[in-house]
DNA sequence: ACCACCTTGTGATTGTTTTCACAATCCATT
DNA sequence: AATGGATTGTGAAAACAATCACAAGGTGGT
């Protein structure tokens, strides 16, 4: 399959390569260099079939009748998930959650690079994160040039979110990671996802209230 | 629609309710009394038959020629999340993202109520984070008697996860909010939800790889 | 080179979620 | 009480996603 860019991959699917990932690290890790999607689905707790469906939206990686290369198919994911670009992030926010994020190892792990933080609160400019700079909001501009950032991740307050959105498509960033429980409104060609942490955690409430109630 | 208990509801329709309660929220502070689905759907970026759809599962909550009545709508949600019951709420792991979680005002705006950290780092035990006490994790079923907890957040290292998860559900929580990126084994009747934050970057650099590989 | 066996890749099928479109019904006005 | 205008609630249709089931194609042994 695939080859030209028309093809509709389903959210569902992106969503599960991170997951993929993860678990052939382990195979790599425990020098395994073949698996099969039987193998690999058990371990993850879904249908072979799904895992080969999955895989197929994005090429031919196997091998009939042996499984998957491990490293081989490590390498593919990286490059679909654009792991390989070692893209460069800026949080925009340097409070409690942005320097949460700003000190996660995950990130690295999956090629990304936090790059820089931004903070409006003078006490907090200057000072370093882990390894990383805070700078003033007003160099963003600057800054995204000089260092080449791609992603911007918004840990702001919800009431100043919508403004930070325009200062950030204005100094070029093509992608938002919001995190401020807030509908942003986006240009066409903004990439934006939302995170809403209450979701999780309303969801675990609801089903605590219905399978008691039942 | 609805009164028994067997109608299954979609996930995705409860992953919108809590966009629901912020909006309606914010008609109530307006002294917005009544509102129609065209109208909230249209602040939402949604369609106005899934918003009515969403909340038929639930029941007849509008009035027809006239819409929604705000504050009913607010209280039906309240209840359908269990935002009632107030529900209490335990983190495990007082590092980076368990203590930013655990000042995070959203939870309290949503009826939730963070009642005490565990950790087992000796230097933490005994601190305050905000008006939160840290425990050690050997006290994590004396406390939850005491206190009355109901969901346990994981914020602890993967490599431990799935031992403290054990001592989780012996502790008698029914629910879990992860954090660690693994996939955690837990009986049937214990709720899991995970969360999964690299999923929402690696998707947002997929899509740029795609936008401007075609 | 053939055979027995194994696992992929994928059309077909089944299941789930969203959207459509309109009957039901409520409100306001006369 | 009857009419007109508005908006809900919901079956039916369409769109989307997961699973099934098997032909295609690969491996290893003889
Ligand atoms: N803390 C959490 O666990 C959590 C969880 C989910 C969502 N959120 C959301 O993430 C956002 C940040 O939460 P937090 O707990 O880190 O809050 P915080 O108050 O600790 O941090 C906010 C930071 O943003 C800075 N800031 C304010 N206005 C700014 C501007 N115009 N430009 C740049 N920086 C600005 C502040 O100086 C502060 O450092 C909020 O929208 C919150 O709702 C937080
Ligand atoms: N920091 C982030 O932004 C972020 C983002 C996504 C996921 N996560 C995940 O969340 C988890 C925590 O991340 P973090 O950045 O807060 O790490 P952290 O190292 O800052 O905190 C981990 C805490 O867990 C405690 N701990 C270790 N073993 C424990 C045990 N057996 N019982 C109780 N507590 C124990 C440690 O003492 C420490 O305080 C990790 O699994 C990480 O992968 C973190």
């Amino acid at each position: 399959m695939l080859s030209d860019g028309m093809v509709v991959i389903p959210q569902a699917t992106i969503s599960r390569l991170p997951l993929y990932f993860r678990v052939l690290n382990e195979y790599n890790h425990l020098g395994i260099s073949v698996i099969s999607s039987e193998e690999m689905a058990g371990n993850l707790g879904i249908t072979s079939s799904q895992l080969r469906k999955d895989l197929s939206y994005f090429g031919d990686f196997g091998i009939r009748g042996t499984g998957y290369d491990v490293s081989d198919l490590l390498k593919q994911i990286k490059e679909i998930l654009g792991m390989d670009k070692n893209r460069r992030i800026a949080i925009i926010g340097a409070g409690k959650l942005g320097t949460a994020l700003a000190g996660y190892p995950g990130f690295k792990m999956h090629g990304l690079e936090v790059t820089a933080l931004f903070d409006i609160d003078e006490a907090k400019i200057g000072q370093q994160e882990g390894k990383v700079e805070i700078f003033h909001l007003s160099e963003l501009s600057n800054k995204k040039r000089e260092l080449g950032m791609e992603i911007a991740v918004l840990t702001i307050p919800a009431s100043v979110a919508q403004q930070v959105t325009e200062l950030v498509i204005k100094a070029g960033f093509k992608a938002i990671w919001n995190f401020a429980p807030v509908r942003l409104e986006v240009p066409e060609h903004i990439i934006l996802q939302n995170e809403d942490l209450v979701v999780g955690i309303l969801t675990l409430s609801h089903h605590l209230s219905r399978k008691l109630g039942s």
